[in-house]
DNA sequence: CTTGACCTTCCAGCGCAGTGGAAGCCCTAG
DNA sequence: CTAGGGCTTCCACTGCGCTGGAAGGTCAAG
């Protein structure tokens, strides 16, 4: 099939189908003749499979790693939970991360009610967001 | 005092400060005869508040449009106020997103240890993340 | 006078996952 | 024959907050 059908199939557009390609993710598939893209049903599969590792959180630079690996070394399983276990702490720290973010913000709002705006000195620009009032190194969001 | 000295009182450095100036979130200063930037005391709490809005989880294009807003019609507190609004309702969306991707990717790790390797099928890459595995939307990491 | 630290400007690139557009070829229907 | 829809390639751009480097001016110490 050409590559305007793969996209219909897989609800992708022609555009990302062609860039996963450069990206490494999806094979190049045969030509016709003509020069245009054939592919088989093993590419509904392949970009079936980068869909869930991307919602798996997986990056494309990863999801190509498990595909040389398993290419050139059988299963990737291995490699595979290794970096499932990463993300998942990554998650955890980022988590936290913006749960402690959501607390100062929440915090900072509460007390917004309490201030004068009279008492707002234009050096400081806004008294809202006291200098010291969040100290913490900015999440990555 | 000369921008090197401004860097060394802030923690920042040269670069990131011109930058700010660029971005609008730090006055040009007066320049010495040399064409050296000349900064005042003020660009010191300048750069505080930029730090602490950011540490807040504002972007510099937010905290601009709160300088502005300062600027040309006082006090921007209510600004201030629906940001940090919208930036809370934002954390509690983006928490929400990776607490469940979190449950997913531990839901996988858990499962792949019941997997035979064997039963790895080459077409599908690898077993630990089914193709219906996920199908939740990536979120923002 | 020279060295070296400091400053100036401007341009480029990072990472990430695409998206947009231009110029041009292929193929089929009318 | 022409229109159109699909396909090809390539290059540039998005957002965000910087960071790196080149080419050159300034200033004080030795």
């Amino acid at each position: 099939m050409r590559v305007g059908q793969l996209a219909a199939r897989t609800g992708l557009t022609t555009k990302t189908i062609r860039f996963y390609e450069s990206a490494g993710v999806l094979p190049a598939p045969a030509r016709r003749p003509s020069g245009y893209r054939d592919y088989d049903e093993g590419a509904v599969d392949r970009l079936a499979f980068v869909k869930a590792a991307q919602a798996a959180g997986l990056s494309l630079a990863e999801i190509r790693e498990i595909i040389t690996v398993r290419a050139s070394s059988g299963a990737p399983c291995q490699h595979v939970l290794t970096l499932l276990d990463s993300h998942a702490a990554d998650l955890d720290r980022r988590i936290a991360e913006l749960t402690a973010l959501r607390a100062d913000v929440k915090r900072l709002r509460s007390r917004a009610g309490t201030l004068d705006p009279a008492t707002c000195d234009p050096t400081t620009v806004c008294q809202v967001i006291p200098a010291d009032g969040v100290a913490r190194p900015v999440p990555t969001l």
